[in-house]
DNA sequence: AGCACGCCGACT
DNA sequence: GTCGGCGTGCTC
């Protein structure tokens, strides 16, 4: 890397943006010392840069000098090295580390009234954060109440000199428009195509049909989008998604058209990667979540696969969501954008519903093609007569389908993940049983009868229920291991294979087995499974959370999308009552319409998306001062302070109040969902401590107002955390747990 | 977050 | 008289 240098390092007396600089050399002069000031570059002479500190109230701009040997280099988008946190001392610089940071433009002059630091160094020439990028992350930023270096530090990979100092080859000519392929099963899909082609952008939700296709579906969409001469991205779940998407997209247009990007690459290839798509070598992308800022050059399309998964919201402060990261770079890019699933998120539905994007389904004939067979059981009825199933408690229905399905294929069993377990249930109306002192979720140890709080270990023995005073309780589901060895047993010729958690299992072959499988943890059966049972219907429904029956859906459906079509005996059966809505729209198979029904009453409750909510949660002291600062615009409504379990050590919160009672029963439940929120988790063995008190309050504001609400939230942040604060308070735009 | 300045107690 | 407590404020 030359450093051409214009200036030949010559002096530019007289040509200082600020006169500062002059001061500073009198000082020295004065000192008696010989005056070394670095000669400055002559244009544009001071670089503004983000540096690398995440801290909120230094969320702005840093100007520096530009030395003039760095002139050439320091163009806006490099990585540079800065000094940062030195004290002017007798117009001296002391202390101050050298610290990373990015120029984001160069100025002619400073607004700052103080002197400049230079410039330590430019890291390498790469310009890897242009300016549009900058916009994006700040728009992002602010739409998060949180700082541009956060959003940077999320969009650029670390550095690899090695990956760097690589050729990454030249651009490949544009491959020509995909055949529709699968997309033809679509009323406007092959339209779908030839618009992305054309370099069209539309706006669509895309409600996959149920099998194996949707990898091929999103690679033909990317292909198309190459053959219209522009870039594109997709952002799926997990690792294993973005294989398969791989896999099509190789399979599509050969190898070297697009990289995969996930976050187990280790950093040399994910650098030269990442380099590959920044320089324009590479212009499509599949990738998870931290590929959202993928710097697709031209970007046409971006599209994010099943929204509704949770590992589409980022772990690191501010936690942006994919989607609403790819609908803003969609907007501000013009590039088509497109949210898929085999189910629909709420938030999805709004988009559709408030026009900003058009549905893409396929008819109904097309959607009975492709869905197995869906079958219903009660969970808690109608146990099978044989003695082995009845022990693992699968109702006669799920026997009968499992044992005629394992002649012909794999057979999937969806158990719960543990942490879904509810324990106890309300027989009569299944409101989850809670404890009378704590609010804890009541359990039953272990083939025991004594009904126990799972918090704080009191005994429950007269327990009921405080909805509707029942006083008879149904059991919990069972957990992934214990179903896997009683299936076992229930079907002593079949291998039983799981995979959970700690052991994925990718795809398993087209041969009779049980498939014991977590939700989002199901191996793809090359054929299709024969049957799925799910069984954990009511853990999935009872959870106590606005987004349970959401959930529950997205879930099924995904499960069941890996089954072969009823025509070919493919049969579902789910272990819920047939009575609720998430059960009814599986066996309907109409995630659209259970997503818009569930919009319209958000809309009624004024609850996300349909309004834009924050929350802030901290300990009570921090709290009270925080909404003591908070300067909120007009019309936010502040709901709470309650009393909330802390993320990590969970305390039994003090009874919840039951608000609002005259509220209908789905505004109970939803209402509940708020103040009451249990997530799920395991219960510690014994009760904690003294555990530290928390509270969280939730703001709320109308649709459109959200960066108002969220510029005022960081505004009291900035404040308190300026004047060195005890009690900080976490926020959080769009709390994931209350949908 | 660091880190330095600043204005009040026990030591050579 | 000074060394040093950590309260307050800034970082280009």
């Amino acid at each position: 890397m030359a450093t051409n240098d214009p200036g030949g390092g010559g002096g530019e007396d007289g040509q200082l943006a600020f006169g500062v600089e002059g001061a500073r050399r009198a000082v020295r002069a004065a000192r008696g010392r010989k005056p070394k000031a670095p000669a400055q570059a002559e244009r544009l002479p001071v670089a503004r840069v983000v540096v690398d500190k995440g801290l909120v109230h230094l969320d702005r701009l840093f100007d520096y000098s530009v030395p003039a040997k760095l002139a050439e280099q320091a163009r806006p988008g490099v990585r540079v090295r800065v000094r940062f946190g030195a004290k002017v001392v007798d117009g001296r610089r002391r202390g101050g580390g050298l610290i990373d940071g990015v120029i984001v433009e160069r100025v002619e002059r400073s607004t700052y009234a103080g002197p400049l630091a230079p410039l330590a160094s430019v890291v390498s020439p790469e310009i890897v954060l242009a300016p549009p990028m900058v916009e994006l992350a700040r728009a992002v930023a602010d739409r998060y109440a949180g700082s541009l270096a956060d959003i940077v530090q999320l969009a650029l990979p670390a550095r690899h000199a090695r990956a760097e100092a690589e050729s990454s080859g030249e651009p490949r000519v544009r491959p020509g428009p995909p055949a529709p392929g699968p997309w033809s099963r679509y009323p406007a899909g092959a339209a779908h195509l030839a618009a992305l082609a054309a370099g069209e952008s539309p706006r669509t939700v895309w409600t996959a049909l149920p099998g194996p296709h949707w990898p091929d579906e999103i690679a033909r969409a990317l292909a198309a989008t190459l053959a219209g001469g522009r870039g594109a991205l997709a952002v799926v779940p997990d690792a294993k998604a973005v294989d398969r998407v791989d896999a099509a997209l190789t399979a599509l247009l050969g190898p070297g058209r697009h990289v995969a990007l996930t976050a187990g690459l280790g950093p040399e290839e994910r650098y030269r990667r990442w380099l590959a798509v920044n320089r324009g070598t590479v212009r499509a992308v599949v990738g998870t979540r931290a590929a959202m800022f993928a710097p697709v050059v031209e970007l046409g399309l971006a599209l994010v696969w099943n929204d509704g998964d949770d590992s589409h919201a980022d772990q690191n402060a501010p936690h942006p969501h994919v989607r609403e990261v790819l609908a803003m770079r969609a907007a501000r890019e013009h590039a088509a954008f497109t949210v898929g699933g085999h189910s629909t998120t709420v938030e999805a539905a709004q988009l559709v519903r408030s026009g900003w994007a058009r549905p893409l389904d396929a008819d109904r004939a097309a959607v009975r093609a492709a869905a197995p067979l869906v079958r219903t059981v009660g969970s808690d009825l109608d146990l099978a007569r044989d003695e082995a199933a009845r022990a693992a408690r699968l109702p006669s229905v799920a026997w009968d389908v499992a044992r005629t399905a394992l002649r012909g294929g794999p057979v999937l069993v969806q158990v719960p993940r543990r942490g879904y377990l509810v324990r106890t249930a309300c027989r009569r109306c299944r409101e989850p049983a809670r404890c009378a002192h704590c609010s804890g979720p009541l359990e039953l140890p272990s083939g025991d009868a004594v009904l126990t709080c799972g918090w704080c270990t009191r005994p429950a023995p007269n327990w009921h229920c405080r909805v509707c005073g029942g006083d008879r309780i149904r059991a919990g589901v069972i957990g992934a291991r214990r179903t896997a060895e009683e299936l076992g047993r229930a079907f002593p010729t079949v291998p039983v294979r799981t995979s959970g958690r700690d052991a994925i299992l990718t795809t398993v072959p087209d041969l009779p087995a049980l498939i014991i499988a977590t939700p989002g943890a199901e191996p793809v059966a090359p054929s299709g499974y024969a049957a799925a049972l799910l069984l954990d219907g009511w853990a999935l429904l009872t959870r106590p959370d606005l987004r349970a029956g959401e959930e529950a859906l997205r879930r099924w459906l995904d499960a069941a999308s890996l089954v072969r079509p009823a025509g070919e005996g493919g049969t579902l059966v789910v272990v819920a009552e047939s009575t609720l809505r998430p059960v009814q729209a599986l066996v309907r198979w109409d995630p659209q319409g259970y997503a818009l029904t569930e919009l319209g009453e958000r809309a009624d409750l004024n609850l996300p998306p349909v309004s834009r909510m924050a929350s802030v949660t901290g300990p009570p002291a921090g709290i009270a001062d925080f909404l003591a600062v908070l300067r909120l615009p007009d019309g936010v409504d502040v709901l709470g302070p309650v009393p909330v379990a802390p993320t990590v050590a969970r305390t039994p919160p003090p009874a919840p109040a039951r608000p609002d009672p005259r509220a209908a029963d789905t505004r109970a439940e939803l209402t509940r969902a708020l103040f009451g929120a249990t997530p799920p988790a395991p219960a510690p063995a014994r009760p904690a401590a003294e555990p530290p008190r928390h509270e969280r309050v939730l703001l709320r504001i109308e649709p459109g107002r959200g960066a108002e609400l969220a510029h005022a939230l960081k505004a009291a942040q900035t404040l308190r955390l300026a004047r060195g604060t005890a009690d900080p308070v976490l926020i959080r735009v769009d709390p994931p747990d209350i949908g």
